[in-house]
Formats: structure tokens, C-alpha cells, sequence
RNA sequence: GGCCCGGUGGUCAAACGGUUAAGACACCGCCCUUUCACGGCGGUAAUACGAGUUCGAUUCUCGUCCGGGUCACCA
């Protein structure tokens, strides 16, 4: 059996929408789960739409995720060029190779008189107005230099049915079915034209795509069957849906927040997470595994996981990664990330990185959360003194002072400061006064930190401040009674 | 509106004729604790509805309802 063959065919109109990317993903997983081929095409047929710079979005996208094609106009291969732009002129003799075989005609009709076949509603599609034009009048519109297109001939009785690998046996009314322009008056290709003769001419085993081309799918394969060609097995995938304010849901777009790679990344989530997210919209392995590396989600991908209803893109679950992924995270790694932003909050300081390492790592979501949770290192908020009275800690207005007094000569005699030294002083404070950790530690956080919620405890926060800040913020607290 | 597809907790989803209908996120509670988190334990919450087929339907069939997709010289 030939090997499995797939290809990711976006159209460099922008952004790496997570719907595409997630598409991407899988025309990845069902080639290499199988031992196969992953190809790159770009599809810039749509000279109007074009964006500039969209093309490198693209294979940045797709090396961040480290989704590699085999084959592609980067990096060349055995059926390129792998831009449709470079393919323009290969497309014309086989529209015209369709009107002499009767599956196709050309139509003249101008644009202003295919709007006015649409209801008031934009629906309704071509009449046929050209298909049974006279031979000699199309020849002489032809010589004459008319602007056309060419169209597809669709059988106007009967039906089409196919096999789709997750959703099964379709079956569509021919009349149902438009006669398509195959090739546009600019000489381009159609997306749907230009998709059936390079999947071929690629060598395309699988067409996997989002489940709106479902309906459309018998087109191509009267197309595949006027040409005499081997049609593809069919992989529709269930669409991204986003929530709309209303709380109904539709096809993931703006609106919903965002929905691009580049957004994502931007919003702090890490590209790993991102995909391995997306696989699991709209596949369930066997076992349940939900945290995958792309190497595992090869190993285990199957087709038959693919479920058939839409799944709604869910912005929490997606934190939950992120978070777990960062937990695993290694020091420098973890290090690496957080970086920038200890920059943001202290300069060019040291800092005893570690420390926060450890108050941090099992806190965030997204690294650039981080500034926030450490503001109150830069500058001392205002607080208020019953910040000072927490019941759990059994602490109060009275022994609040008495502790905050009790640590400031215990910490101010301190040789070395350090977490460890900070912590064994502290809590042998605590013993010989006969008090809870907690009511000497609360007060002492609350001064230290001016906040009620802070990453980390008393202790690492002192050790952070540095000493003479530290004893600062704890003098200062004493003052507030 | 026509056509196509879908419908298990709020979300992602397992169970592919027989289960007390998994699990994860979110939410709530308890424990741990130096606040918050992390971690541990527990909880609330679902087969859209109605007929059939069957000894037995989440699972098969039909209808209803609901949701989505699609109807371009866009992909």
C-alpha cells in the first residue's frame, strides 16, 4: 500500500487561526501515525485577499509548533512548485480538457448579473445561464476576447454519495449542487479546482478539513471522477466553536477573543500547550491522557477518536495546561520564561532567583502574571491596619505590634540574610514567645507585603526585600497602630 | 429558506445493546499550610423530547425540537 500522503493548504491571507492550525494539526498526526508524509502547500489563488508577510506566519507557526513538512515551498520536494500562483498556467489545459469532454463550459455572465440572481437574503446560487450556449456563439465571445470563466458542468438529475472516515456515508441531490467556476476570469484557479488537480498531482492520500466542506465534497469528487482519478479518503473535522455574548455559539472568529496562534502566544500561552489543547477538541484517545508531547500524540492518534459534533473552544481548560505545563517545567527552563518580567518588576537587580522560583511556580497560570503578583515588591502599598487582624492566625490590634516588635530585634541582630536564617529565627521567635507560627508570621507578611494575598510566605518575602527594606516595612508597620 | 451534519453535566468528553453513565476543566466543601496557590480527599451536575425495535436502549429506527455548517470569480 502507498504511504499516507497529507497536506496542510493554507491561504496566506493573515493570521494562523487556531481552527487552521488545529486542521494543520491533524493532516500532521494522521501522516505521521501512520509513517507518512506531511506537505506544505500554499493556496494564493485569491490574488485580492492576499497579505503580505501572511506566508511567514505560516512556517513560523508552524516550526514554534514544530509541526515539520516534508515536502513544501520552503524546502522544496518531488511534486512542486508548492505555491499555487507558481502552478497558474498548469490549470487551464485541464479546465479546458473538462469542455471538451463536456464536464465544463465557459460562462460570460458578468458579475453585476450574478448579484442580481441572489435573494434578499445574498442565497441563491447561478441559473445555468451559460451551460447550453450555442457552440458558434461561445467561439465567437471567445474570439472576441469576452472576459469568463470556466464552470463546472454538474449532472442536473441523480445523486452523489461518499464515505467520510468520521462522519460515514453521505449522500448529496446533484440538483443541490452548483455549477462552480473551476477557473476565474483572472486565470486563477478556484480553491476548489486547484485543490482537486494538486492533491492529485501531490499524490494526496487524505483530505482532511474542517467539516464546512462537507457539503461540498461531492463537487470534487465529480470533478476527480470527469478526470478518471483515484478520489482520497475524506477526514472532515468537527468545527471550533466560540461562545458568542448572547451564550449561543458559532464558528470560532474575532469576536470570540483570540482565536490566532500569534494571539494566544501574545495572551501567554505556550505553543506546546496550544496544540496539545486543540488535538483534544474533537479527539479523545483511548486511555484519556490529556497531557501529550506531539511525539506522543503521534503515537497514539487514530482517526476513530474523531468525533463528529462541534467543540466549543474553552479559555479555562486552556489556563489548566498552561499551568500544569509550567509546573513541569525545569529551573532554567522556568528561569528562561520568567525572566522578563523579574526585569519588569526589578530592574537589573539580583534577586535571589530561586526563591522565587519557588514561590511562583505552582502559582501561575502565565508567565506575565508575574509583574502583578511581585508589585508589592517594588513599591509598599497603602494598607489599612486591620490588614493586621486575621482570626485564623489568632492575631490582633494588641498582639499585632508585640509580634511585629518581637521580630524587628530578632531579625535586626541577624548576621546573614537569608531564607533559611530568616526562617529558623523566626520560628524559634514564635517558640519561646509560645504563639503560633501564624500569628507571628501573619503580621510580619502583612508589614512586609501590604497585602493580604501574596506569593510566598513571611519569610521568602523577607528574604526578597532584602535586609533593609525588610526592617523598613516591619518599623513602618509598627507605626500604623 | 433549501440541503448537509450533529445533540451525554456549564465546557471537553468515555461508554460503540446489559456500567451504581468514566475522567478532565470550572464550581463548592474539607484536609495540609505562613496568606493565596500547589497537593490530597470529597461533593453538586448529564444521556433534548416522543414513539418504535428488543428480554433489555445513551447506544438501532422514525418523528419532533434544538444547535451548527453550507448555499461567492473566498478559501
Amino acid at each position: 500500500m502507498a504511504s499516507v500522503r497529507t497536506r496542510f493548504a493554507p491561504s496566506p491571507t493573515g493570521f494562523m487561526h487556531v481552527g487552521n492550525l488545529r486542521t494543520a494539526l491533524y493532516e500532521y498526526l494522521v501522516a505521521k501515525s501512520q509513517g507518512g508524509q506531511f506537505v506544505l502547500r500554499i493556496e494564493d489563488t485569491d490574488r485580492e485577499r492576499l497579505v503580505e508577510g501572511a506566508e511567514d506566519v505560516i512556517y513560523k507557526t508552524l516550526e514554534k509548533v514544530g509541526l515539520r513538512h516534508d515536502e513544501g515551498p520552503d524546502i522544496g520536494g518531488d511534486f512542486g512548485p508548492y505555491v499555487q500562483s507558481l502552478r497558474k498556467d498548469l490549470y487551464r489545459p485541464y479546465a479546458e480538457q473538462l469542455v471538451k469532454a463536456g464536464k465544463a463550459y465557459y460562462c460570460f455572465c458578468t458579475k453585476e448579473r450574478l448579484e442580481s440572481l441572489h435573494d434578499e437574503n445574498g442565497l441563491g446560487g447561478y441559473d445555468r445561464h451559460c451551460r447550453d450556449l450555442p457552440q458558434e456563439e461561445v467561439q465567437q465571445l471567445l474570439d472576441a476576447g469576452t472576459p469568463h470563466v470556466i464552470r463546472q458542468k454538474v449532472p442536473l438529475t441523480g445523486s452523489t454519495t461518499f464515505q467520510d472516515a468520521v462522519f460515514g456515508e453521505i449522500t448529496i441531490e446533484n440538483k443541490e449542487i452548483e455549477d462552480q467556476v473551476l477557473l476565474k476570469a483572472d486565470g486563477y484557479p478556484t480553491y476548489n479546482f486547484a485543490n482537486v488537480i494538486d492533491d492529485h498531482l501531490m499524490h494526496i492520500t487524505h483530505v482532511v478539513r474542517g467539516s464546512e466542506y462537507l457539503t461540498s465534497t461531492p463537487k470534487y469528487n465529480l470533478l476527480y471522477e470527469a478526470f478518471g482519478w483515484e478520489i482520497p479518503t475524506y477526514i472532515h473535522l468537527p468545527l471550533i466553536m466560540g461562545r458568542n455574548e448572547d451564550g449561543s455559539v458559532s464558528k470560532l472568529s474575532k469576536r470570540h477573543g483570540s482565536t490566532s496562534f500569534e494571539g494566544l502566544v501574545e495572551e501567554g500561552y505556550l505553543p506546546a500547550v496550544i496544540t496539545n489543547y486543540i488535538a483534544l477538541l474533537g479527539w479523545c484517545p483511548k486511555d484519556n491522557q490529556e497531557i501529550f508531547s506531539l511525539e506522543e500524540l503521534a503515537k497514539s492518534f487514530s482517526v476513530d477518536g474523531i468525533s463528529k459534533s462541534p467543540a466549543v473552544f474553552d479559555y479555562d481548560k486552556l489556563a489548566w495546561f498552561n499551568g500544569e505545563y509550567i509546573k513541569a517545567m525545569s529551573e532554567e527552563e522556568f528561569l528562561f520564561h520568567a525572566m522578563p518580567y523579574y526585569r519588569e518588576v526589578f530592574g537589573e537587580q539580583e534577586k535571589p532567583w530561586e526563591i522565587l522560583r519557588s514561590i511562583l511556580q505552582a502559582r501561575i497560570t502565565k508567565f506575565r502574571e508575574i509583574p502583578t503578583l511581585l508589585s508589592f515588591f517594588q513599591e509598599l502599598p497603602e494598607y489599612p491596619v486591620e490588614f493586621f487582624t486575621n482570626k485564623k492566625s489568632k492575631t490582633t490590634s494588641e498582639n499585632s505590634p508585640q509580634m511585629l516588635q518581637a521580630a524587628i530585634e530578632v531579625l535586626e541582630q541577624l548576621p546573614n540574610w537569608e531564607l533559611t536564617a530568616i526562617h529558623d529565627s523566626l520560628i524559634g521567635l514564635a517558640e519561646r514567645l509560645e504563639v503560633k507560627n501564624g500569628t507571628l508570621l501573619w503580621p510580619v507578611r502583612i508589614a512586609a507585603a501590604g497585602t493580604l494575598v501574596t506569593p510566598g510566605g513571611a519569610m521568602e518575602i523577607l528574604a526578597l526585600l532584602g535586609k533593609e527594606e525588610a526592617l523598613r516595612r516591619l518599623r513602618l508597620g509598627l507605626t500604623k497602630f
